[in-house]
DNA sequence: AATCATTTTTTAAATGATCATTTAATTTTT
DNA sequence: AAAAATTAAATGATCATTTAAAAAATGATT
């Protein structure tokens, strides 16, 4: 059977416990004492898995991103139309399993903290070039391409937006009411009078 | 004549100092020293005028609040119509001499360190509370009454998500495009088919 | 089952570096 | 001369990381 390795089963652990101590403390004055504490363990041994507290910062991060790419793929699957396929795009970053007041604090700190380094902010780069492409794919059948990067940046933005409001806990946590707002500006995205006609 | 006291000198001089270091180190990794060798001088001195480095970051941050206040004052002393006064806080907010690499870099930073200070989530609070006041008194003869709270949060989640970007330097600086953007979007909002006929 | 050598995992303590802040003295201004 | 401004150096606290030793798991051999 596929037994779980030691290294595997710490790896979550470790990961699970940097998004609670970071919640908790803020990003940059959580301690490795205090990710150990979470799971009765010592820094010691964080290093001992991932070599540094960074790594462990950065790892978490990719554990994320995993997260969230797997989401959006399963909405993706179910999706009819190109609307659908747009929806997906804010039903993933506001599915229940990715946003949660632990994963928005760590995600808004750790970008944040991204232009100051190297190794995070590739990352970053990374990242951010994969919702843009995903954004700027989804809105091709729905938006002539005059409108189609303003429209694209205000959603992005309005996107980066809500984590930051969250994350500052002056909005509560209600995945459905994201949604149904995220849905509420997509339509009035496509529903502009482009122009032409009407 | 209004001689300048040589503790206003230093006072804005640290400040400016505090942005610029700030800008290109981080809200967290930048020292003191840094911070003080921006305008030639020592770390002690920084403690001799605001006390501590927290204080320094909380007074830099008021610092900002002052010049978005006059400049929306300014904005809405011409506002001739409700959109424009909805407009003016987007145009103070993207005015050029608030929204600069600079800036953004700290407000950004300094945003989302406050959910772990005290001294700064209070200074949160009342920014946050005074911007959800002004985009509901602009809102109010422009969009019907339940819709309008939904229009709110687009609107200041799209202000946040703004800088959010530009502080991750995805976006370039430029404020008459940030403008335009934003114009674009309050279209977008008060073009909405609210309710009734369709 | 039991033993023991080997490897893996864990920790306590040491190390070393970094800083904000304080202090006491010096320089500059008034 | 007195007050204000500035600094160099000392202080003390905090941490990430390293090291060396201990504890726990593994597994081969009886």
């Amino acid at each position: 059977m596929t037994r779980k390795k030691i290294r595997d089963i710490r790896h979550e652990e470790f990961i699970v416990a940097a998004l609670e101590a970071t919640h908790k403390r803020g990003f940059h004055a959580v301690t490795m004492s205090e990710i150990a504490a979470e799971i009765g363990a010592t820094a010691a041994s964080i290093n001992y898995y991932f070599g540094s507290k960074d790594q462990l910062m950065f790892e978490t991060m990719r554990h994320l991103l995993r997260i969230l790419g797997a989401t959006h793929k399963q909405y993706l699957e179910v999706a009819l139309d190109p609307k659908d396929r747009l929806r997906a795009i804010f039903d993933a970053h506001f599915d229940p399993r990715f946003f949660t007041p632990q994963h928005c604090s760590f995600w808004v700190q750790f970008w944040s903290a991204a232009p100051y380094s190297a190794h995070l902010e590739r990352l970053h780069r990374i990242n951010q070039s994969r919702v843009k492409s995903h954004f700027r794919a989804e809105l091709a059948p729905l938006v002539p391409a005059p409108f189609r990067e303003t429209m694209r940046r205000i959603l992005q933005s309005y996107l980066d937006g809500v984590w930051l409001s969250v994350a500052q806990a002056d909005r509560d946590i209600d995945p459905r009411h994201a949604r149904q707002e995220a849905r509420a500006l997509i339509e009035l995205v496509l529903s502009a009078e482009f122009g032409g006609s009407n």
